[in-house]
DNA sequence: TGATTGACCAACT
DNA sequence: CAGTTGGCCAATC
C-alpha cells in the first residue's frame, strides 16, 4: 500500500463506487478506519476539484441521503442533475429509495480486500 | 504555532 | 421533537 494521502484513499472508494451507486460520508470514513470521521470524507470532497481525476462526489450523500453539499458543484441543482443522469431519482434534494441504491464501501470492498491479498 | 473551520454523525438535553 | 454538544482529524487562516 503507497502512503497515499487521506484525500486519495477517499477518492479511491469514490472512484469505485459503479454506476448508478450512492454511498455515505460516515461509511466510506468507518471504511477506511474508527479513528477516521465522516468531516474528514467531507473535507476530501471540498477539495476533489483540485484533484487531477475527476471525483464523481455527486455519488457521496449524507447518512440521510440527502444532497447536502450540492451548492459546492458549482451550482444549487447540478448535483442532482447528475444523480438523475445515472438513473437515480432526487426528490426534495433527497435520494429516493436511497437504501436501494446504497453502496456500502465495508460490504462491497471487503470481498476485493480478501481477494487482493 | 494556535485557533478556526468543515459537503458529518450520534447522543444528549 | 428540536436544538445543542461532543467527537473525530486534517487543512487553512
Amino acid at each position: 500500500m503507497p502512503d497515499l494521502s487521506f484525500f486519495e484513499k477517499v477518492y479511491e472508494i469514490v472512484l469505485k463506487i459503479p454506476y448508478g451507486k450512492v454511498t455515505t460520508y460516515g461509511s466510506i470514513a468507518k471504511y477506511l478506519g474508527a479513528g477516521k470521521s465522516a468531516r474528514m470524507v467531507g473535507w476530501a470532497m471540498n477539495k476533489s476539484h483540485t484533484h487531477p481525476k475527476q471525483i464523481p462526489a455527486h455519488r457521496v450523500v449524507n447518512r440521510n441521503g440527502v444532497l447536502t453539499g450540492k451548492h459546492h458543484f458549482g451550482g444549487p441543482n447540478v448535483m442532482q442533475q447528475l444523480l438523475e443522469n445515472e438513473r437515480i431519482k432526487v426528490n426534495n434534494d433527497q435520494i429516493v429509495n436511497f437504501k436501494k441504491h446504497f453502496w456500502d464501501p465495508a460490504i462491497e470492498l471487503k470481498n476485493d480486500q480478501q481477494n487482493h491479498k
